[in-house]
DNA sequence: CGAATTTGACCGGCGC
DNA sequence: GCGCCGGTCAAATTCG
């Protein structure tokens, strides 16, 4: 109850764990109390005894100690009532006195053998479990292998029919449908439609999760077979991967010691949330922990570091700052992919920075030459100019979501906002086109729960409605993607800044508001 | 007293 | 090579 009030407490704002991730681990909750109490129960009747007062205490305990007086009954022949009760009658029989002093003998024999049979019985299970184990885990190598291939044979094949087809939306919707769709051949069956109610939308989010991973992962082996310094973005790329993975920490470096552990490669990208705060920190449904504060250059408000800390060596980290400029700006970076299933006050966060992060990496590696080659720019560029920064300035992908220019917090207010550059552009949260409600991106957007409260529940509700944008409009999508490719191909010139006369279609609306090099899209 | 935060030190990358 | 800067660590401190 201690620990349940501690986390309650923790996922409103106030930090996450302890100085050790396996305290955070340990200190968890009733999954490691029950493990423990079966544990003593197997081992040690008296500790099992003292158990039973628990109130913690599953109730197998009481199943096994009546299974037990059962086993005893059945063992020594004595007759239990028809109930399957053993009312301790056959006491009174005849030879009832060394009947008992039997009992009492062969009570802990019985028992030991019992017990034991209990532990053969779970050694089976067990090796049962790691066989399906070794299964699951040969067929996710495989389906990463074939996804790997799908992902650079799609990439060919669109490159190559860029080179035919004229540019236009629907060379928009095929090149935004390849970079957002990262589920060939992994997690079909979570995407059906038809799953809808709350537990299907946990597991959904955790399954974006696990497939995200499955990306990224393929996105570094393909990184690693394109030599390295062949584009600048790469090379970003690159630099972004040291410099979030911090080559001093023994945890990452265990991690990058196993054979590139799966959340290394995600941390490329960045996301930051602007919103307008007056906390220290936004609530988003994760547990972290503060790990450093920095003055950072140009700001005169301290930068905080944050790590995740719902579940043991989690990548994600996040920064948080406020603007020099307006103070009540609260900048929040993420950066990573959460290793947990996530609560459901989380996932929409997580949800949003998977996708943007997604879209960046994705932009950087197989569909970048074909969009930013093809004239994939169309008239939707002032759109994209409406919801998102993107940073190439910066020596990794950064994208910013803006959520500073809806006061209101209004969701709809906020997406009325949003220039449509279509007649037909879906409002996200009520016309989502039918080919989204089965893609990996698209999350049925969920009202925000009230978990949080106050400003927080503004908040929540802004990234919500940011979260459920991006992931139910194609439109965006597409833009997001294709001025993600602009900033990834357009070559740098020393001050780290774009060139716009470079690598960049001819008739693209620029970004001529914009500083430096980002394009900008803005909520207002 | 344990958990969470603070803060100075340290490290690596990068520009000059 | 040196200094700056961003990011992280971990001992010290604070807090509940």
């Amino acid at each position: 109850m201690e620990n349940q009030d501690r986390r309650e407490f923790t996922f409103l704002g106030s930090g996450g764990g302890g100085r050790g991730n396996n305290n955070d681990f340990l200190r968890g909750g009733p999954h490691t109390k029950l493990m423990m109490i079966k544990e003593v129960d197997f081992f040690s009747n008296s500790t099992s005894e003292s158990a039973r007062n628990n109130n913690n205490k599953p109730h197998d305990d009481e199943l096994h100690d009546e299974t037990a007086v059962k086993d005893i009954g059945s063992s020594t022949h004595q007759v239990s009532d028809p109930a399957g009760v053993n009312t301790g009658l056959n006491l009174h029989t005849p030879s009832s006195g060394m009947l008992k002093s039997a009992y009492d003998q062969e009570k802990p024999n019985t028992e030991l053998i019992r017990l034991r049979g209990e532990l053969d019985r779970l050694h089976d299970e067990n090796g049962k479990l790691r066989g399906m184990l070794d299964q699951i885990t040969k067929s996710y190598s495989e389906l990463q292998g074939q996804l790997l291939m799908a992902m650079q044979k799609q990439a060919q094949e669109y490159h190559q029919g860029q080179k035919v087809e004229p540019s236009g939306m629907s060379s928009q919707t095929i090149a935004a449908q390849q970079i957002m769709d990262p589920r060939p051949l992994t997690a079909l069956d979570v995407n059906d439609p038809s799953v809808s109610d709350d537990n299907k939308t946990q597991e959904l989010s955790v399954s974006l999760s696990n497939t995200m991973e499955v990306m990224s992962k393929e996105r570094d082996r393909h990184m690693i077979k394109v030599p390295r310094k062949q584009t600048c973005t790469e090379d970003g790329l690159d630099q972004s991967s040291q410099s979030w993975g911090s080559p001093k920490s023994p945890k990452l470096d265990e991690a990058k010691g196993e054979e590139q552990a799966p959340e290394v490669p995600f941390r490329k990208a960045r996301v930051s949330v602007r919103a307008r705060s007056d906390a220290p920190l936004i609530s988003d449904g994760c547990q972290w922990r503060k790990y450093g504060q920095k003055m950072a250059k140009g700001n005169p408000c301290p930068r905080a570091y944050y790590r995740c800390t719902m579940a043991v060596g989690c990548p994600v980290r996040k920064q948080v700052q406020r603007c020099a400029e307006d103070k009540t700006i609260l900048t929040t970076t993420y950066e990573g992919n959460h290793n947990h299933p996530l609560p459901p006050a989380a996932t929409s966060m997580a949800n949003t920075t998977s996708a943007a992060a997604a879209m960046l990496l994705s932009g950087s590696t197989t569909s970048k030459e074909a969009l930013t080659s093809s004239g994939f720019f169309p008239s939707s560029m002032p759109y994209v100019s409406t919801m998102a920064t993107l940073s190439a300035s910066a020596p990794f992908p950064t994208i910013t979501l803006d959520l500073t220019q809806s006061p209101s917090c209004n969701p709809m207010q906020l997406l009325h906002r949003i220039p449509s550059p279509s007649a037909t552009f879906p409002l996200p949260l009520h016309g989502v086109p039918p080919q989204l409600l089965g893609h990996p991106m698209y999350f049925p957007p969920k009202l925000p729960a009230p978990q949080v409260l106050g400003q927080r529940h503004s908040h929540t509700s802004m990234v919500e409605t940011v979260t459920a944008a991006i992931a139910s409009d194609p439109n965006f999508t597409a833009a997001l993607a294709a001025a993600i490719s602009t900033i990834m191909r357009a070559p740098r010139s020393n001050d780290g800044s774009t060139n716009p006369t470079n690598g960049v279609p001819a008739g693209l609306p620029g970004s001529p508001q914009l500083p430096q090099s980002c394009t900008t899209f803005s909520t207002n």
